[in-house]
RNA sequence: UCCUCGAUAGCUCAAUUGGCAGAGCAUGCGGCUGUUAACCGCAGGGUUCUUGGUUCGAGUCCAAGUCGAGGAGCCA
């Protein structure tokens, strides 16, 4: 019996006789010989079935196979650099074949399709080759992330799903009867890994966070994965180093793991080996001051026909004024202390210049929008209590939160990651519901 | 919630000013020893999203609705 392997590793086996076992992705029948495309879910492999190398009764057989048929092939591994694959340059010279099941007629064809009808399949697209190596970017994204928290001295603590409390109180939350109490889905872990990091200094939750918002665009899904780190002693300055450390990682992480997946997605590659730290830093201030000198300028947004609006200082910025930002770089740019009354509670105003506040957010080159959002953490029960107040929130719910002030406050921050926003623009897709193996989205989970 | 666009064969699309419902792919049958979304021949495949209206005549024009896509706001 030939060993089974996986196409993955097909380098390893030249010469030698082996058997994969997979599905048919697309098949060419030229009369006494055939080529199937068999992918086993690490790759994608020709096997050549000449009609003089394998039985009467298995060239038959390859020839009833329908596309996604399920089989098993044994062959020689032959190196060839004709041919296609995943990784290409290898095929196999079949000496029988297995029909494990004849699939029905298969709805999804080698070319192009609409959205809706995609998204209707979702179960059966993710076979398809570029959502495949778009999933299994994500997984190294992932993978990548947990081994740089890991070890860097964070630790991975899960935080609740079921919250009681809005935890920023101004994005709509999916609410759930709690056994007569309402309760949300979570939207963030940040408030419970603010009492993990007393506990353990460094912190990272990751999960779905759930965001009832009515956002139908390209870069907002209703159930999307987001990690959270939280560091004790650590101020802004310092969680833009770690976030640039850590961002960088997992980019080199992907080139390297990924360039079958990244070649797939004919992912331009060079802007990505850019994305090295530092990573440029520009004040709220700066930003407000580059958008308003483009809009007087008639500048258009990269990407679209519209002009920059202009934009007066204290405003949150618009989608069509971050993406002006994010390509004045080639890196990731980080733009810090955003106005205090835009943000969150919880954020620690600049001291001597109460009107900012410690924040930063990351923006992705390319049009990838916002990847990551965090801050300095308000650390003076005082400042804290009377924030809750002037943000009209219920005191009740955040004693607890207050009480972490009381016994031994220091400074701490934190930022979230989108996980999807971050695998769109490594993979260059554009848009997120394909950076999420089932999205959920307004009006639309299902499949 | 608002703005814009769309819905015709299983899929992707075409159909001139309102005048016989079309093609490619997929499917079935036949052919082919190097295909890369192969190619060649033959065949089958339609409630043109729904309802109402205008007209001798509607896929096409009008109205309402349903569903979908893109964008704004909000956000990661």
């Amino acid at each position: 019996m030939a060993p089974i392997i996986q196409i993955r590793e097909m380098a390893e086996h030249i010469g030698a006789e082996v058997t994969l076992q997979g599905w048919l992705y697309a098949k060419t029948n030229k009369g006494r010989l055939q080529f199937l495309q068999v992918r086993d879910g690490s790759g994608l492999c020709q096997a050549v079935v000449f009609k003089k190398n394998v039985s009467e009764e298995d060239f038959a057989a390859a020839k009833e196979l329908t596309q996604e048929s399920s089989l098993r092939v044994t062959g020689k591994v032959v190196a060839n650099e004709r041919s296609p694959g995943i990784p290409g340059g290898y095929e196999l010279d079949s000496t029988s074949l297995e029909v494990v099941q004849v699939a029905d007629e298969y709805p999804i064809q080698p070319k192009e399709h609409g959205v809706e009808f995609l998204m209707k399949n979702r179960h059966l697209w993710i076979r398809s080759s570029r959502q495949w190596a778009v999933l299994r970017v994500r997984a190294t994204v992932i993978r990548a992330l947990r081994d740089w928290l890991d070890s860097h001295g964070f630790l991975n603590m899960d935080t609740p799903i079921l919250t009681p409390a809005a935890a920023e109180g101004t994005t709509t939350l999916f609410e759930i009867d709690f056994h007569g109490e309402p309760a949300y889905l979570a939207q963030t872990g940040q408030l419970y890994n603010e009492a993990n990091i007393f506990a353990f200094g460094k912190v990272y939750c990751f999960g779905p966070t759930f965001r009832a918002e009515k956002s139908k665009t390209r870069r907002h899904l209703q159930e999307f994965w987001m990690l959270e780190p939280e560091i004790a002693f650590c101020n802004l300055e310092q969680l833009m180093e770690i976030e640039e450390e850590m961002i960088s990682y997992v980019i080199q992480r992907c080139l390297t793991e990924n360039a079958e997946e990244l070649k797939v997605l004919e992912r331009d590659t060079a802007s990505l080996q850019r994305v090295m730290a530092p990573f440029p830093r520009i004040h709220y201030d700066e930003a407000v001051a580059m958008i308003n000198a483009a809009a007087e300028a008639g500048e258009l947004v990269p990407g679209y026909d519209d002009p920059v609006p202009a934009m007066p200082w204290g405003e949150d910025f618009g989608s069509p004024h971050e993406t002006y930002i994010a390509a004045q770089f080639d890196k990731p740019v980080f733009v810090h202390h955003y106005p205090t009354q835009i943000k969150a509670f919880y954020m620690e105003p600049e001291p001597g210049r109460a009107e900012v506040c410690r924040s930063v957010d990351l923006l992705a080159p390319e049009g990838y929008g916002e990847i990551t959002g965090g801050s300095e953490r308000m650390s003076d029960p005082e400042k804290l209590i009377a924030a809750i107040q002037a943000h009209n929130l219920p005191m009740e719910p955040y004693e607890w939160y207050v009480d972490l002030r009381k016994y031994g406050s220091v400074v701490h921050s934190g930022f979230g990651l989108g996980i999807e926003r971050t695998v769109s623009w490594i993979c260059g897709i554009g848009h997120l519901r394909e950076a999420i193996a089932f999205p959920r989205m307004l009006q639309s989970m299902r499949p």
